[in-house]
DNA sequence: GCCGTTTTCGGCCCGACTGTTTTCAGTCG
């Protein structure tokens, strides 16, 4: 079961328990539980077979027990035993936009409906358009004709799956940041990006924006003039448009004084804000995107008086950092907000006393770290297993150079192992080295009399991307690494093994060669395309440990491999990254910062990645 | 049902919007 199917049966055994009318906290803490599920970037599968679903935050006691009853025998007792007691028509009805649980049960009974969801759904439907609805208590005119529009949304496919990769979740956000801007400096004091894209999720589903500025109503106005093809919802805070690409865009306003709260509230994530919420509590502080207000009797030293809006009673913020301190907190960087322990962290700077804990928020890598991209893909024809790159090596070298690096690492996929002899690749391989280091000394040539001599000092890696085979075989002869400084093992193939032996085929494929130094993409997977493979990871991380293997964070926006929770979990198992583009063409080298992204978002600092190293400490890892 | 570094009992995030309402309930993020 994926982890979304779970969520969703989480989801309904909470609905079921509102319509029981149950104690609203256990209903809030099985969709608390469904939630966090839902964005766990790790199956939780995985998570259970290692024993440590009581880790996952908003799980408990009970809960782990139920789950462990499902992944176990594959049903859950308690939880058919609660939805039996509700009609099964409400759950189809739940997947309608704009219909909770207490509608759901309403129209369910007073209607009659019953059947599989189509059924449902299209009986519904039916009774809208007779006006069977509106009479109903607690219904009206424009309910019914609302819920007639919602059951179209429905019918298009779920929305909330349209999620989309970052890039063009940054077109969209900086095209319409570009529209609002018209509006003038003097109307839009600051625009920024928020929610997931600010924390850099892999993928993104509404793009979140703010506006900080003395004149919401003109911003609003202007906002809902931007091309859309559905206004969906409008108000003094702001509003929500669907653009004709299907993609939803929210835009707040909020004055420059009160900033700071808007930014921290509308960058989430939920968890996160819910676990400072609660922890300003119980401080007698209560946070909201206006800034903070005094429920309790507390010092609040941290308060200052200047802040004080005596009209709207509460303490107001420019900045988030400011808002952050009030708490008593640093300011945590938006890709940790995901209630994985960084407030716990944060806390610690001030209170660390506590031993045992973390220590303190860690010092995340940042783009400007990175010394060097060592997985590009040129556009000389080996004869590949897979896809050439588009441009030659000088395009590369010369993006090095507006990147600062100082070391490219050319990883081209090994020879076709069907159409040629070993022998022919080990020919192959030769001739690609001579033909390399031909070109880069050419390139060096043309470059120092180009430029100043502190520009051409890119040093090149000739490597190589090897597939491993199925059975855990490197598809690069022994006799060929002699033309290679190091190479990048990576699965190309036959991704639905079993766990144990694509774990034992990876243990294979990295343990076979001195030369084999970058796991790379290690999980395989494609974003809403492909599932990564399984494996035993434990496993994994001893070896690489063991033979100083990097895993590499595959910055392709498609890929984002290793996906962030598993980089936070090798990371605490002492290994180490490289951040590398795969690019295909010169012009994807500056998808680094998408990777160093994911780096962040696992906790990695500049020590946890290899290609943040200066080139001799660098060369001196690579090369064995 | 979850959770905790003054608590293992007694709390539990916060507000906007909408529609059907004379004061609020439901839904959403």
């Amino acid at each position: 079961m994926s982890n979304l199917e779970i969520a969703e049966l989480l989801k309904k055994v909470a609905a079921a328990y509102q319509i029981l009318g149950e104690n609203r906290f256990k209903i809030i803490a099985y969709e608390r539980a469904a939630d966090s599920i839902e964005h766990l970037t790790s199956e939780v599968k995985d998570v259970w077979d290692e024993g440590k679903l009581g880790e996952v935050p908003g799980i408990g006691e009970a809960i782990t027990k139920h789950l462990d009853e499902l992944f176990r025998i594959g049903r859950v007792s308690h939880f058919e035993a609660v939805m039996k007691k509700v009609p099964q028509g409400v759950f189809p009805l739940l997947l309608v936009p704009g219909i909770g649980p207490k509608k759901a049960y309403k129209l369910v009974t007073d209607l009659n409906l019953k059947g599989n969801e189509k059924v449902v759904v299209g009986q519904l439907a039916a009774a809208a358009k007779a006006h069977k609805i509106a009479p109903l208590e607690g219904f009206g005119e424009k309910s019914e004709q609302d819920m007639l529009a919602a059951i179209e949304t429905y019918k298009k496919g779920a929305i909330k799956e349209n999620r989309m990769e970052l890039p063009l979740a940054d077109k969209i956000a900086q095209d319409v940041i570009a529209y609002i801007k018209r509006l003038g400096p003097s109307v839009v004091e600051r625009i920024d990006v928020l929610g997931s894209l600010r924390r850099q999720v892999s993928t993104i589903g509404d793009i979140d924006i703010a506006v900080a500025t003395k004149k919401p109503d003109s911003v609003v106005s202007h906002f809902v003039t931007y091309p859309h093809q559905k206004l969906i919802e409008k108000g003094p805070t702001g509003a929500s448009l669907l653009l004709h690409s299907g993609r939803q865009v929210d835009v707040r306003v909020q004055e420059p004084g009160s900033y700071g709260a808007m930014l921290q509230y509308f960058t989430g994530s939920k968890n996160h804000n819910i676990k400072l919420r609660e922890l300003a509590l119980s401080k007698g502080l209560s946070l909201n995107e206006y800034g903070i207000k005094v429920v309790g009797k507390t010092q609040n030293s941290k308060l200052k008086t200047q802040n004080y809006n005596s009209k709207l009673k509460i303490y107001q913020f420019r900045t988030e950092e400011s808002f952050y301190a009030a708490i008593g907190l640093p300011w945590i960087p938006p890709e940790l907000r995901e209630d994985k322990g960084e407030i716990e962290a944060a806390r610690n700077i001030f209170y660390r006393k506590f031993p045992g804990k973390p220590n303190g928020l860690p010092k995340l890598v940042e783009l400007s770290d990175m010394k060097g991209d060592l997985h590009v893909h040129t556009n000389y024809n080996l004869e590949p297993s897979h896809d050439l790159g588009v441009d030659p090596l000088a395009s590369y070298l010369d993006r090095a150079v507006e990147f600062d690096y100082e070391y490219v690492g050319i990883s081209d996929h090994n020879p076709s192992t069907t159409k040629h002899t070993e022998i022919q690749i080990v020919a192959i391989m030769k001739r690609r080295k001579e033909y390399y280091e031909h070109k880069y000394s050419s390139w060096i040539q043309k470059v120092s009399k180009a430029s100043s001599p502190a520009r051409t000092n890119v040093h090149l890696f000739i490597m190589c991307e090897v597939d491993i085979l199925p059975d855990g075989k490197l598809a690069l002869p022994d006799a060929a690494f002699e033309y290679v400084d190091a190479v990048v093992v990576s699965i190309h193939s036959s991704f639905t093994q079993p766990k144990a032996a694509m774990t034992k085929r990876v243990l294979r494929a990295l343990g076979s060669h001195p030369k084999v130094r970058i796991f790379g993409h290690p999980t395989g997977r494609l974003l809403m395309k492909r599932e990564g493979v399984e494996l035993e990871w434990g496993e994994i991380f001893a070896l690489c440990k063991e033979r100083d293997i990097a895993l590499e964070i595959n910055a392709y926006p498609q890929r984002l491999d290793l996906p962030d929770a598993i980089v936070y979990d090798a990371r605490k198992a002492g290994l180490r990254f490289c951040i590398d583009t795969d690019s295909h063409a010169a012009s994807q080298m500056d998808m680094m910062r998408y990777g160093v992204s994911v780096a962040r978002r696992g906790w990695g600092e500049k020590d946890d990645i290899m290609n943040s190293l200066e080139y001799t400490q660098f060369r001196d890892w690579l090369i064995k």
